[in-house]
DNA sequence: GTGGTCTAGACCACC
DNA sequence: GTGGTCTAGACCACG
């Protein structure tokens, strides 16, 4: 029941829609257990303050989380974390990512490269902590 | 100087654009050799009717493939492959292929995934030939 | 004068108004009889405990029904239930019922289902009694 | 694969959102066979000048219809109706009125009303074609 | 031409 | 205070 305080950010000058990063950042939080079911997420207000951008920015990230049953929204109370999200959210980011990683995998191959030079820049990766611009 | 036969096939479901879908598989088909320098690559007008597309959509990945100095186009005679198309692509395939790679093995981390997990994905991934739909 | 006991509930799924739900529930008491002229409703606070809702919803609530002319507020007293409170109810409920099943009818038919096909509906809900989740 | 010739209106002063007002409309015509799979909704331009609301308002309801998915929308082409559209709105519709009735009729029964009264409302409004405000 | 995104700012309903 | 809706208008990406 908590208000958590989680930092949030986004990149504009990233390819990817200011809403779908918010989205995205808010499913990755409720993944790993920052927000917790009945936890309120920060107001459109003061997430379009902490994140720079426009309410409406936020209002439509936060009402695709509604529609996808992770959060409950009501006018004069703020949204909350619903009780499945965090389940909801750790399936779909496992999901993803093992879909990405067996994308890449699959792009190396067949562009040629070889079991032993992907396992060595998987292995390099891993080691190294590489950071990719955005989650 | 032949004019190769090449399947290519477009995702118009997919969120990737189609001119770069038509690009992508134009410098993979040059990367692994299929199209070699002077060959010449299907007419836009063949092309957008194999791809069920708009001309104008294969008259823009032309277009790309020729500011990237991958092919010439010449009125008359068509598109043809560039002499340093092949190291160009091959290159820039391998670049492209490994900052995926990398960016897939990052977000398995940042989601928890634990290497051992993630070295197991990638071994299933490389042995049983995996093919995403759109490389 | 008693101050009778009712069962009121509200569900904040809903997108009804939490205040409607309330009004139409006080009503559809009065309507049906538990509460007559002069009876005292919940106080603020316990029906906000009861509903487990804000008590500003509740107030405003209670002034809507005041200016209804269904009941009453006085300081030190309550809220109690006027004297024309029974009639104007019973009248404003049979009047939203019947343009509620007026609009619903319309409904199945613009749908295209059958006279027959409505009436069969509307007898199995009668015979039933089947209960929707708010009234 | 046609564009289809319908008429949409929406009612500006109804409590229910405009957005919404059109998804129903759209649905409608789905369920109703007006627009079949392939077929082209008018543009987002086009739309908002005929019902006189700002693109935005449009663009909000096309975004749903496609989340639900009714539709498919490709940037350069249009909004254009999916496959499973027809059987998912014509099941959405029915479903929907269906539960309409059961409340209407259930909201009847427990005001007080005979069954006989609600059978003799139900045939009034069958027979004469009585027209709510908006479907 | 198509739709997608974002901003700025207004007004409303609810708690 | 909260979110919901709508407008007006800009810029971008795609075909």
């Amino acid at each position: 029941m908590n208000k958590a305080e989680t930092k949030f950010s986004v990149n504009i000058e990233s390819p990817i829609a200011v809403f779908v990063q918010i989205e995205n950042q808010v499913q990755f939080a409720i993944a790993s257990g920052k927000y917790k079911p009945g936890d309120t997420l920060p107001s459109v207000r003061e997430m379009s303050e902490m994140l720079k951008v426009n309410p409406n920015t936020v209002t439509k990230a936060y009402r695709d989380l509604e529609v996808m049953k992770l959060v409950h929204t009501r006018r004069g109370v703020g949204v909350t974390v619903s009780e499945k999200a965090p389940k909801l959210c750790q399936e779909a980011m496992r999901q993803m990512v093992v879909e990405h990683l067996r994308d890449a995998v699959a792009e190396c191959v067949a562009t040629g490269l070889s079991g032993a030079e992907i396992r060595k820049l998987v292995s390099e990766t891993i080691d190294t902590g590489y950071q990719p611009y955005q989650v």
